[in-house]
DNA sequence: TCCAAACTAGAACGCTCTACATAGTCTGTA
DNA sequence: TACAGACTATGTAGAGCGTTCTAGTTTGGA
């Protein structure tokens, strides 16, 4: 093994790496020796760990990424203030967009679109993140209190609206879509709890 | 020029066939060779009609499907209906994305999410292109009866849930997150207009 | 101390990519 | 018919890709 040093282990060192670049630059792009440069992991072993070559990185990556970001999305459902807990949501990764220069994307989005038509393994992957956090966020939800006939739908329309200000703000190298986004989303949320009805 | 039975001219005819190709699996993945064979034009003047090379044919395509899109964003005006427009945008496209077998994918998204960290050139064309969108579907809310101060935020969000769904959607291989967000967007521009305050 | 297994180094292979060069063919006009 | 310019065919260059290979190093346990 490595040293105590450096903990982490090779093999994770690769999948960090690789979802990193997933974000900022996709599956195509993203090549074998960009990734064992980027997690300064040597290129001899990559296929000692990954003997399914870069389809295995990058589902691995994909399934390991949306693992970690359905917990997040588990742990809004922590707060008191539903609507304002999404609303933070939004624009505390509309700063780290902003801080990140504009390339921390998610990676699951832009490599879905890439691939679902071309690689049906890397798209079932992105299926699954997409679905669980549906579901995680959907249970968010009612126990919030929104009705259950509303929650899946609302939960998938959330998450929608999440990805394509993502998309937008990434575009426009400004954070103003998320902004914006975050308070419609959480306007509607409001109007689910019996509150205030009016989105903007 | 080419023959009469042959009408549209190889130069729109590589244009087409690269913005098929964006929209299927995006810049990274889409070839010149690949452009030529979809098109049905000689390889041989890709580089007379684009002498700036796949950049210069990636960038014209989609300025051009983006145009095309901001008309269709801007026919929706026309409709009596606002929300039931906007709603029956999403579900249209939600069946020609079905009926794509889940190829048809927004090319401005795709692209601008591989691109956005590493072209600068095409990363700007697809910001005019967001940037046009939202500045039409806005004047179409504000003809529609609007407040001016909300039209705003509130094209850059029915946008971004548009585009976050189509991705959703792509991934799932399944319309409903297309169907159920055009139905949230319908109720959130119902509340904007003094109507049925209540979002689903 | 020694061995087997785990891991790494780095070259090399076959392939595809974009881009370019050059020679050839077509087409409209005089 | 003849010519000039527009367009196309085809081959090549040079780089980079994912992958594989063999040789070498490190490691944990007996």
């Amino acid at each position: 093994m490595t040293t105590a040093v450096d903990a982490r282990e090779t093999r994770d060192r690769i999948l960090d790496a690789t979802v990193r670049l997933l974000r900022r630059q996709g599956y195509s792009a993203t090549g074998i020796k960009q990734i064992v440069l980027e997690g300064d992991a040597p290129l001899g072993s990559v296929y000692h760990y990954f003997p399914g070559g870069k389809e295995q990185i990058g589902a691995e990556a994909l399934a390991r990424s949306g693992e970690k970001i359905r917990r997040t999305i588990e742990r809004a459902g922590d707060a008191p203030d539903l609507p304002a807990a999404i609303n933070s949501y939004f624009t505390i990764n509309a700063e780290r967009l902003r801080d990140s220069d504009y390339e921390r994307g998610c990676p699951i989005a832009i490599v879905c679109l890439e691939t679902a038509s071309a690689n049906e393994r890397i798209r079932q992957v992105c299926e699954e993140a997409f679905n669980k956090w549906q579901v995680t966020l959907a249970q968010v939800f009612v126990d919030a209190g929104i009705a259950k006939t509303d929650a899946g739908g609302l939960a998938t329309f959330v998450l929608s609206a999440y990805e394509g200000a993502l998309t937008m703000s990434r575009a426009l190298r400004d954070i103003e879509p998320l902004i914006t986004s975050g308070a419609a989303v959480a306007s509607v949320l409001h109007a689910h709890l019996g509150d205030a009805p009016r989105a903007g």
